[in-house]
DNA sequence: CGGGATCGGTAAGGCAGGTCACATTTCAAT
DNA sequence: ATTGAAATGTGACCTGCCTTACCGATCCCG
């Protein structure tokens, strides 16, 4: 359980609470080990806490009637999920399982309520994290809403280089591995359709895959074609962090 | 400047504030008198604080490249919106403008901010605002992803439903004129087909329509359609609230 | 390191829905 | 009421992409 504490030092919605106040939490939290792939809670069941993503990955999703999967959003290690439940704990519209093999700790409600009590500044960290993914969906629904397939690849594309790109000498590497499958479920589209448009972009010497990993060799052409302003990406711009977990600043956006 | 402060008692933003703050807000804040399809901001413009409709309706909406208007949300006379603009200054990428006659309140974001340190329960209200209208952008999302543009156009008369339908002996009433164009900029599709569609839903008996007023004499087979739950609607469930801007109940959520 | 499962690539065919074009109705302002 | 503007209704055409089908490559776990 020791490194159970340490994750959540590291979780910046906590980085203002003292240590023994963590360790206080932490005694009150359950870990979970789930391999991938694994369903970490359905659409029926009631929102009973936050859930901080210890290690690995996690994939919120819904399912069409027809048994299509649309995948909602990622949540990385080091981010908490099912935040909306501190609101109001109604019934959750959607699901989340694991995309790799994942370490999550979970957080009853109550106690964080306790905590909040005792660090009032978390209600603005958590305003903060809520309305940043508040601003990724809307964005999100920008990209979609009459959008081309190819489109929809490039905005994802030029996203998914915002939160795991790296420059490096031959273009921006993603340091994520995606099938086709999981980004046709992002964007709305087929598999088939999404191998056909990776392919395009290859051709047309945009993009190089390699055994499931993207280098983007020209996003500026990318962010050009779709006319967005090229992003902000890991070891090239002066700001270091626009991933929506930049280290919460104390948040003082409320109060002064 | 009377009304002003009428308005803004009645925003339940504020509805904890005291008389006497909300005359000093209203002091700093400024009237807009704006007719049908005015420009409120553009997306190239700074966010210096929050809007508070007082009469009318505001579409806050977004272009494409190729010029096709998408309507992100309708805010409604009641409602404030531009409410991220407490978390960061940065530009916002969308643009809002009047969808009929409109009376708005443009409150400084300096003097919120000054107001929250004496009542620091807004936060919580703003938390709650922000998130339920997160709910209600990722629900668009999951509802857009995958769906044709029949149950597209039967999701949207399910959302119009529940925040303007009101049921009566023919069905539930929409208190709420919009036309073709417009609903197709909502789900991300043309003013064609969505004639067409309305003109389908109608021979099939589920809704009427008569000079730009929808009536759905059949909610309950559109919802199954779509797989969707029967939505509360006014004047019917025992629930009197459901649109997002229910009395706020002194917001209580994070406090135990 | 072997073998089943998952992933990637490609192509033919069909259809939902976008585009264009035009007629008619309804609205709102004078 | 009059009239110009905006909204609605409808059809022909065409294309993007979904569907289905199949096969080779790659991955991952035992």
């Amino acid at each position: 359980m020791a490194e159970c504490f340490w994750y959540m030092k590291n979780c910046n919605l906590l980085d203002q609470v003292a240590p023994d106040d963590i360790a206080w939490l932490e005694r009150r939290s359950r870990m979970r080990k789930l391999k991938r792939g694994e369903p970490i809670y359905l659409p029926s069941q009631s929102a009973d806490g936050v859930i901080l993503v210890a290690s690995g990955r996690v994939k919120i999703c819904h399912s069409t009637p027809e048994g299509k999967q649309a995948i909602i959003d990622f949540v990385d290690a080091g981010e908490v999920f099912g935040e909306l439940a501190l609101l109001d704990s109604q019934q959750r519209d959607e699901y989340a399982e694991t995309a790799e093999k994942t370490t999550l700790i979970m957080i009853p409600k109550r106690e964080l309520q306790a905590l909040v009590r005792k660090y009032p500044r978390i209600v603005i960290s958590v305003t903060k994290l809520i309305g940043l993914r508040r601003q990724k969906i809307e964005r999100r629904l920008r990209n979609l809403l009459f959008r081309s397939n190819r489109e929809r690849v490039i905005h994802l594309l030029i996203e998914l280089a915002e939160k795991y790109g790296e420059t490096t000498e031959d273009g921006v590497v993603l340091k994520i591995r995606l099938s086709h499958q999981e980004m046709a479920s992002v964007i709305g589209s087929t598999r088939e359709t999404v191998t056909v448009i990776l392919g395009q972009l290859q051709n047309e010497n945009l993009v190089t895959i390699a055994r499931r990993r993207i280098v983007i060799n020209d996003l500026s052409k990318l962010a050009k074609e779709v006319n967005e302003p090229l992003p902000n990406v890991e070891g090239n711009e002066p700001q270091p962090f626009s991933d929506g977990r930049e280290k919460t600043a104390a948040g003082r956006p409320l109060q002064g």
